[in-house]
DNA sequence: ATGATATTGGCACTGAAGGCCAAAAAGCAA
DNA sequence: TTGCTTTTTGGCCTTCAGTGCCAATATCAT
């Protein structure tokens, strides 16, 4: 840890990503989300409606955490995947280890995307974190293939394995008894058999 | 037509959906979208800006039009679809006609879908179209298969076809000599290829 | 103490969206 | 022609998201 972290110049910051997020998440779960006002989260935090938005670009963002940060680990496990291993496998088991949470935050993260899934003024905002999430992928794809990022294949692939992955947060979030991983996991074996023929 | 189309009692509307779409799609192209506000519509058109909202329910929803019916007519396409023909053939098949324009207002349909693909706030409202627009192909094979909608296969192929339309438009949009229908099934033959191994 | 530095939060503004309702503009009946 | 009914219009007002601006605040360094 560098000394800047502990003892920095300045007036010191009086909260965090995390503490608002932990304070909305509180309101969004007893008013709902589009019920919820930025005014109500910075009153409930003590701190200025001004400051909240020094945080988080927008309150769509909010649920989303630091989702830059979530994306370039992602970016980086993908390269982690050896050039022996098929593209759909690479991309598979990285969106897999991705999604792989400990006991104790699973049930956080299931209420996140719960109210990512079920809101929908969300669900629309957070197509654009969507779109940057296969924006990863398809430059992966590109990187493997040598084309460009905006070639077919890989745009293609991104659009899919997005599909994929969507579709297996919508079946785990609906249906209890079954992880993550296997829905990811049923999502592609289910979107192979669709299209055998 | 029935008569109470053209003399029927009540003030006469003094616009129409099309007029509006017409208007606020040139102010869109001059100053673009999220600069031209409802007044600046409303003005153009020597309307109230309350009249706008009333045939549309917000201004992301301007360029997408009467979406509501073409969602129907799809849903009648796709039902026509012949039970002997397999899933993912029906499927693309029902796409493509849906997307098959004629060659007068193919300009106009370009003019839209790009205007949509690359204005990021549209964008993240178009989401909930696609939303919707997958749930009829949902829908569709959850009633060929006798599952239910919300079944793990429907949502999954809903997801997939979803991402192949999309990756179809993204690659259609930026690349002339081609046409819709081969971009849609360039991108189903990518897919395939893809999962191959 | 004093100055440099970084965060805070108040104020004011724009624009989207929606509730409410009187005014406007037609048809219809007497 | 007059009055009644029906339907659309659009003005007024409110809430809330989001942004620019900037003085106040709190800390470190000298």
């Amino acid at each position: 840890m560098s000394r800047a972290l502990e003892t920095r110049q300045g007036r010191p910051p009086v909260t965090n990503h995390a503490a608002i997020e932990r304070a909305a998440f509180q309101l969004f779960e007893m008013r709902g989300f589009d019920t919820t006002t930025l005014d109500d989260i910075a009153l409930h935090m003590g701190i200025g409606r001004r400051t909240v938005y020094r945080y988080f670009p927008s309150k769509f963002d909010i649920p989303w955490g630091q989702f830059d940060q979530n994306l370039e680990t992602f970016r980086g496990r993908l390269n982690l995947s050896p050039v022996t291993v098929p593209l759909w496998k690479g991309i598979q088991g990285a969106v897999i280890d991705f999604n792989s949470f400990d006991e104790n935050v699973l049930d956080q993260h299931r209420q996140r995307m719960r109210l990512i899934f079920e809101t929908p003024s969300l669900q629309a905002h957070s197509f654009l974190m969507y779109q940057r999430w296969r924006g990863v992928i398809a430059e992966f794809v590109a990187k493997r293939t040598g084309e460009s990022c905006d070639a077919a294949m890989p745009v293609t692939v991104g659009h899919a394995s997005l599909g994929l992955a969507l579709s297996a947060y919508d079946i785990w979030l609906s249906a209890e008894n079954l992880t993550l991983s296997e829905a990811l996991d049923s999502s592609l074996s289910n979107l192979r058999q669709h299209l055998e023929h």
